[in-house]
DNA sequence: CCTATAGCCTGACGGC
DNA sequence: TGCCGTCAGGCTATAG
């Protein structure tokens, strides 16, 4: 689930559920998933305090505390958030749980535990220890960051697009889409991508994302010229109707329509 | 330096 | 039904 679009929804899904109310507990389930803080450490900087504000960069949700500190989220294969009453309606593979004053509770869900919980004075620490790329969505995007980034690497056009450190957020499945909508081949090298096709590339990048996060990234909201809805076993392309091909790129399953990308 | 691969962890699914 | 292998929208460390 997690790739840019969804971390954009569960950042507002934050914003419109937890902001600004007192957290009166915090209870972590898989101490396993914090990275660099104890879970005393977090219990403090997150009791009796409130988020008072979030922000995202590529794949990581970053909230801040009324105490300064940064509480960073990242979902890894499987993660999200639920905002829920009764505790009952707990998500099942809670990993940690905050209690607000009002009665309601923040649920990290982790499946599979390959996301993470962190700590941080500012998220722009965190960006820059990751060697994180531009996030596509600022304005520190532009069509010339995109077209070296695609010119100094090696590899073909799908890694490239998900390697976090030429830019932060697109993933296996939103790689598919950004590629399907552009027309261009994944397998083909970033470098070898001519000047016009690089520019439509980058549109595609922006308008994906921001079309996508305007469904809330769900694919059965998506507007029927998209791949993603098609993208398994026996689909078709809605563009032209044929079987979509998969591929493996880097470990990573690709889906894409032979005849409409070239 | 670069890129591709295995491994982390858990659950769902298909084949035998 | 039960077991096993494979695969899944992440990232990192390591091998080549």
């Amino acid at each position: 689930m997690p790739e840019l679009p969804d971390v954009e929804t569960f950042r507002r899904y934050l914003d419109s559920t937890s902001l600004h109310q007192e957290i009166s507990k915090v209870a972590i389930h898989s101490p396993e998933l914090l990275e660099g803080v104890t879970p005393a450490e977090l219990k403090a900087a997150l009791e009796g305090k409130s988020f008072v504000s979030t922000h995202r960069h590529g794949k990581y949700l970053f909230a801040q505390t009324s105490g300064g500190k940064w509480v960073v989220f990242h979902f890894g294969m499987t993660g999200f958030l639920k905002y829920f009453e009764d505790m009952e309606e707990e998500p099942p593979h809670a990993r940690m749980t905050i209690d607000f004053l009002n009665g309601w509770h923040l649920g990290y869900d982790c499946q599979r535990k390959l996301g993470e919980i962190g700590l941080a004075d500012d998220w722009q620490k965190v960006v820059e220890a990751r060697k994180m790329g531009p996030d596509p969505l600022d304005p520190g995007f532009t069509l010339d960051t995109f077209g070296e980034a695609m010119r100094k690497t090696r590899a073909v056009v799908k890694s490239a697009l998900m390697n976090q450190r030429l830019l932060a957020g697109i993933g296996n499945i939103y790689s598919d889409e950004i590629l399907f909508q552009a027309g261009i081949q994944p397998g083909i090298k970033a470098k070898d991508i001519s000047k016009d096709r690089i520019e439509r590339l980058f549109y595609s990048v922006k308008e994906v994302l921001e079309e996508t996060i305007k469904c809330k990234a769900d694919p059965e909201r998506f507007p029927p010229s998209y791949l993603i809805p098609h993208r398994h076993g026996d689909g078709k392309c809605p563009r032209c109707g044929n079987d979509l091909q998969q591929k493996k790129f880097s470990g990573r399953t690709g889906f894409f329509c032979p005849s409409c990308q070239a």
